[in-house]
DNA sequence: CTAATTTTTGACAACGCTGTCAAAGTTCGA
DNA sequence: TCGAACTTTGACAGCGTTGTCAAAAATTAG
């Protein structure tokens, strides 16, 4: 049986009435309501009185199918990467409201790539729209990129890979940022100093490295592999690294470990924290990202704060500029990132 | 000028085009996709069978226009809540898919009166959603509420008040829950144990309290107002609150302190820590909430652990169940919370 | 077997806007 | 003053669906 209907009947005033007491014709009231230019002065202030007077928005669904664009912009997104994801989703929202547009959200569950190329084609096909933001790590993911690549659906990726696709990409200065944290480090004296990797699947996890590595090398430090762990970001990784490092031998073991994110970095204070190591006296410790908790753990932690909002903002930008139009392939954009400087790398 | 059309030709298939191969009309085709029924088996196989092999999506810009509703579900929150928001958005998607809605996000930064009004009125009438579904603490919001009512635009809440308005309300068992929590430390033989209560804003603040007031009379033990203080949610009431109480008499001083939520239970654990007090040994802590670092802390936070995604799911299930029209004023709905015991309790 | 009733189907007019294209108006130079 | 060139305006045909209503087909009752 067919659902009844809801009653809603918001009374909505249409183009024509607007038209009607503008006295002009439909045609010039969407010209005025879209900015098309070409009117004159006059009229347009006559249409724009009219609206306002009738309280007129236009009617996005019948603007959406007449124009075939559907305003509309997708955010997808990994449900692992969630508190980034609700700064990004704040600075995509504050460029989409410049441009009418609207944001969609996807959040994915992890998922296999058999089910990946299902269900993003579903959503690629049903949510009708304009374009994608893909957020990491998704956005170096291949299948994801090919798809949309193939569906010829405009997209920008915010990722630290920009060479992964042609597409337009926008990301953190990290490895500079990493090199001035651990340049931070060098300048504080320290010269045996661990670094506990990123997950590989990030590009960030590499930028980190690099950093690490110029600064080192910059300061004549040799790069010792015993002094490099591995790692996935995730607390744990921390606790282990920390274990790993510092169970050398005292004359080789790190006065200083890099954790290439502040998830590790915790891990590595709680270790140092069980097992008696004072931090920052007998042991300075850093991480990535700046996290909430990042101050209010003690000590405070030294890191790096990254400009999410800022990144999700440019990325809007460059997708409704492409939507617009504009060429914008091979677009590569990096905003800097700034050091925060807490208790855990010492006064 | 008029902006370059976008050439993305996407070949799209139309009703059209399915009626014609399955040798029907338009609207057999259109009742088949919309499970309208009244349709011979027959029929709708050939229909189904057309739109397969064509590839047939229904448009739905048209079918919005047509039917005078935007498919569109708007998820409305406030950036404060933000690990919160993530797992809400899963589970409203989830709810979603199931019939073809689209989520739309509406981070609100923190709106002072005047503009939530200006800001929200654009919101609704631009985004056309056909219905809203409000997080916390704007759910509790009476201007909010009251625009949307006037509006006559149907919403759901996700709150711990249900009374503040007639529209459908999901929330926690909150009150059980704290009172579990509350219970558990009284059986652990604490009898003079602290609350520190949450930000009076939220409705889940009383219910916390009301929780552990009733664990104490059931238990008859006396509740002491030196040993409830105020709080806001945030880590430094967790470190102020604990300051405050412990440096209550000895004798009177708590054996046990019940943070309203995690945050201010880990200010709880970092100042005891910077103090010198041991938790669990001198000190009892638990939280609220479960958030990821609970875990990661040590001792290991005893909490709550809320079924947030099925707060979610459900909120979005009684939205589209309104958007058919069914009528659910009044109706509320609370999901049990599973109490979490880690290490910050004792063994 | 016929009439009454129910089920299935289709024709066609919305829905409210934008795109196209041609008509009307204006400006400008010679 | 006239026409060329440009600016401003409007008529009208879609866009791809759904809703309405009536016609056709199938079923049932007598």
């Amino acid at each position: 049986m067919p659902m009844s209907q809801r009653a809603r009947r918001r009374t909505t005033t249409t183009i024509k009435q607007v038209a009607e007491l503008a006295k002009v014709s439909i045609k010039t009231v969407s010209r005025v309501m879209n900015d098309e230019g070409n009117v004159s002065p006059a009229t347009r202030d006559q249409v724009l009185t009219a609206a306002q007077r009738l309280n007129y928005r236009p009617n996005m669904a019948a603007r959406r199918l007449a124009s075939r664009r559907s305003f509309m912009i997708c955010l997808l997104y990994d449900t692992a990467a969630s508190d980034y994801m609700v700064e990004v989703q704040f600075g995509v929202m504050e460029r989409c409201d410049a441009d009418h547009y609207n944001l969609l959200i996807r959040p994915c569950g992890d998922v296999t790539t058999r089910q990946i190329k299902q269900t993003l084609e579903q959503i690629i096909l049903q949510s009708n729209a304009d374009g994608f933001i893909l957020g990491p790590p998704l956005a170096d993911n291949r299948s994801i990129i090919t798809l949309l690549e193939q569906h010829g659906v405009p997209f920008v990726r915010i990722s630290q890979s920009p060479k992964k696709a042609k597409k337009p990409c926008v990301g953190v200065e990290d490895t500079q940022a990493a090199h001035r944290l651990v340049t931070l480090l060098i300048e504080k004296g320290h010269r045996r100093i661990g670094i506990i990797r990123g997950n590989p699947k990030h590009g960030s996890a590499t930028d980190r490295l690099n950093g690490y590595r110029r600064a080192l090398v910059e300061h004549d430090i040799p790069i010792r592999d015993d002094l490099v762990v591995d790692g996935s970001y995730e607390f744990e990784d921390g606790v282990d690294g920390a274990k790993r490092l510092l169970s050398l031998p005292k004359r080789q073991r790190p006065t200083a470990i890099f954790a290439s994110n502040d998830h590790m970095a915790l891990g590595v204070l709680q270790y140092a924290g069980a097992s008696g190591i004072e931090v920052p006296g007998e042991l300075a410790v850093c991480g990535f990202d700046d996290i909430e908790f990042a101050r209010f753990v003690w000590p405070g932690l030294t890191t790096v704060n990254q400009p999410i909002r800022g990144v999700a903002r440019t990325a809007a930008d460059l997708l409704i500029r492409q939507l617009k139009g504009e060429y914008l392939e091979g677009v590569s954009i990096r905003l800097p990132a700034t050091v925060v400087e807490r208790e855990s790398t010492g006064g």
